[in-house]
DNA sequence: AAAAAAATTAGGGTTAGTACTAACAAAAAA
DNA sequence: TTTTTTGTTAGTACTAACCCTAATTTTTTT
């Protein structure tokens, strides 16, 4: 699916304005005049970024984005646009994460890269999620023994001490550790531990080090 | 040793009353009232943080924290202060990666939290680098044939892969992981490979992983 | 040229892990 | 209640890896 630019102003020249410079590149664009109106019916499983004016009757471009941020689920990069310069708010919602926050009036090219920078950074997010995604999947799929012997292998314990641990029979961890491999699809160790390690699988649960 | 709170301003009375704010609660500052004094004296090694007024005769702040980004020794937190309120200005230094970006007159709790905040950063950033320096430092002690072992069992590849693919005799390859194993300081395979992609270790340096 | 480091190979013994099959009890789900 | 999953254990054969010593050649450094 194309990624789509979400435009919410209240200010319905400027919708139309921006939708139009957008559409010049060949983007999708969805647009909103009020900031509730986008949140009830924006889809987070939809790729794209948000054009956000900071300024709108009822609820607020900064008020919008701290709902999302809340979203656990949500990762859609934001680009303020703001017709006065309040410089704390702009560094406030900078540290929340927005991606750019544009002052009227602003050059079409600043825009459009600003809009493609900011997909560019959904498009690395959402793949970054779905391989974590894939990985926790598997990792669910783990019965709780299994979960405990995958984190000795992964701490680098032999099957004898994670056995000694576990107070169970050294064939029963090698029976569970290649249920682990099979279940999480891997075929080396060292693939195992890149699994765990760069999809965050587990982070709660992968205490202990020493 | 402390941690320096740096002062940059080219106002002597700011630069007297954000020391004495700062010393009230216990913290080292040094003062400068130009940015390429600041520049010719900065040692990268001590840990801290930097306030940095924007507008200055000569070096600007802005200039400033491109210099210090182009650097790529110096990962000093920075906070700016600015009396005037350029929005543009503001984005585009928090953009380079500012802590924040602090409008006068400012409450001097937003001031001591943001550079408590700055000091934290500057804390984890120092001891990841150091992490990262340290297993550089037993990488570079690897010889070219041990890397290519390294790689082949960070890559999960059995010694007789790696001894097919290199060339060389099984015998040698275990000799070299041994050697390997040795250097870098780990008694199994998962810490190894931790080591290696926790540390960014010869990032540049592990190609494929087909 | 001499010394040191790196790369190569080997043998022998030990330990660890894998593959496959098989079995039984307990708990959970259908 | 029957079925499935989970957890448990065992045997056997095979493969891989580790530990140790030792030797040779090549390359690099002094």
């Amino acid at each position: 699916m194309d990624p789509i630019v979400y435009v919410v102003d209240d200010d319905q020249a400027m919708v139309e304005s921006l939708s139009w410079i957008i559409e010049s590149v060949g983007l999708k664009v969805k647009t909103y005049t009020r900031a509730h109106e986008f949140l009830d019916t924006y889809d987070p499983a939809q790729h794209g970024c948000l054009l956000l004016d900071v300024r709108m009757p009822g609820m607020s471009g900064p008020e919008l984005q701290a709902k999302l941020n809340a979203q656990a689920s949500t990762i859609l990069p934001i680009i303020f646009i703001s017709g006065h310069g309040d410089v704390p708010l702009a560094v406030r919602v900078m540290k929340a994460g927005a991606v750019d926050f544009l002052t009227k009036p602003f050059n079409d090219q600043v825009l459009l890269e600003s809009i493609n920078k900011a997909l560019r950074i959904d498009k690395q997010n959402r793949e970054k999620q779905q391989e974590n995604a894939q990985a926790e999947a598997k990792f669910a799929a783990l019965s709780p023994r299994e979960v405990q012997v995958l984190q000795g292998i992964v701490a680098g314990k032999q099957n004898k001490v994670i056995s000694a641990e576990l107070k169970i029979s050294l064939k029963t961890v090698e029976a569970h550790r290649a249920s682990v491999m099979k279940k999480m699809g891997v075929k080396s160790v060292p693939e195992l531990v890149k699994l765990v390690l760069t999809n965050g699988v587990a982070a709660h649960e992968l205490p202990s080090e020493e």
